[in-house]
DNA sequence: GAACGCATGTAACCTGTTACATGATTGT
DNA sequence: ACAATCATGTAACAGGTTACATGCGTTC
């Protein structure tokens, strides 16, 4: 099966819930969705002229009052239709994650244990952290969403935010453990 | 802080443990390590050129008895030193997967909900089927290579890609439960 | 007029995969 | 002759980041 695009689903997806310019793409990806999914100026805007080009959304230029200019992207009948196909289309890969930590770790047979436990101290912290932004935007859903459909697609992806870093924290600690017995 | 490029520690990291030519290296990637860091011959090769150019190895052409030549590389003293630079600095930064499956949940709003049900259901099967060969591998290695230090730090990754993997397969069952009961 | 947020854009670069080409050696 | 495994390699492409350039409008 051919490799899809998934930048172009991105975008198409966003600008159907009233997400409309690429800044303010940038803004809910960087607020919302950026613990699966990154994505940088660099692809965004090049990628929104595409989906012109290809038929798949149209724009439109607005003038605002108090902020400059900007573009609004509409999806067209063809662009839904492609995102649809895509949404129903069984997903092609369980992601597997480069991660810098366990590969030194794997290294770390020759180095003094002193220096692995600091590593997996660090990652703990960092990931504690994570949790608690987390948690924190779980709470702002619940109150403030409560009930309505995309708040249950919401929560059900930072769901497993929640999960996966929880057992990644339980992991530091037992490492941490293990690691300081040796 | 400048950003690091992995593939050479890797290649380092793994021509320290008796893996020395680039099919190996390959192999012992797809077989070991795949679970949080893969790479392809397109890369390994160049790149096993590039630590000889900057003097981080050293190749040495060998012929085998029963199979082809190949070229064996050795870390240098300066190889060394950079590995272990690396291996004492800090993480950069943790993970962020990129997620196809949460990507389309987010977007599932205006979906059916049985799609949604059954691309977590084709997740769950993936995850499942993923979970028991690491529980294999594990397996394996406590029976074989007990008690050494290698094996401690390829345990402490697989724990690692265990618990993970089980945090998500739990979430895959309770977010198929809410979204029946929805 | 400086700083800041909003807004759009791109060129250079880096990383990495895919697909292909090549060939040795062994076993059937 | 051929398939399978071992082994090395690269060119074309795809995908993505970084760093920069540009400019509007508001506030201090």
């Amino acid at each position: 099966m051919a490799k899809e695009n998934y930048t172009k689903y991105v975008l198409l997806g966003l600008i159907t819930t009233n997400c409309r310019s690429g800044y303010a793409i940038k803004q809910i990806i960087d607020n919302s969705i950026s613990h699966f999914w990154k994505i940088s100026y660099g692809q965004i805007y090049p990628n929104l002229k595409k989906l012109v080009d290809d038929g798949l959304a149209v724009v439109e230029d607005t003038s605002q009052e108090g902020k400059p200019d900007k573009k609004e992207y509409f999806i067209t009948d063809a662009g839904r239709e492609e995102l649809q196909r895509w949404l129903q289309q069984p997903i092609e890969e369980i992601p597997t994650v480069k991660n810098e930590l366990l590969l030194k770790l794997y290294f770390s047979r020759h180095q003094p244990t002193e220096i692995a436990i600091e590593q997996v101290r660090f990652y703990q912290v960092e990931l504690a952290s994570r949790l608690k932004t987390y948690e924190q935007i779980e709470r702002v859903i619940q109150n403030t969403g409560e009930g309505t459909e995309d708040a249950m697609y919401w929560l059900i992806t930072l769901d497993y935010g929640l999960r996966t870093t929880r057992a990644m924290v339980e992991w530091c600690e037992d490492t941490i453990k293990k690691l300081r017995e040796k």
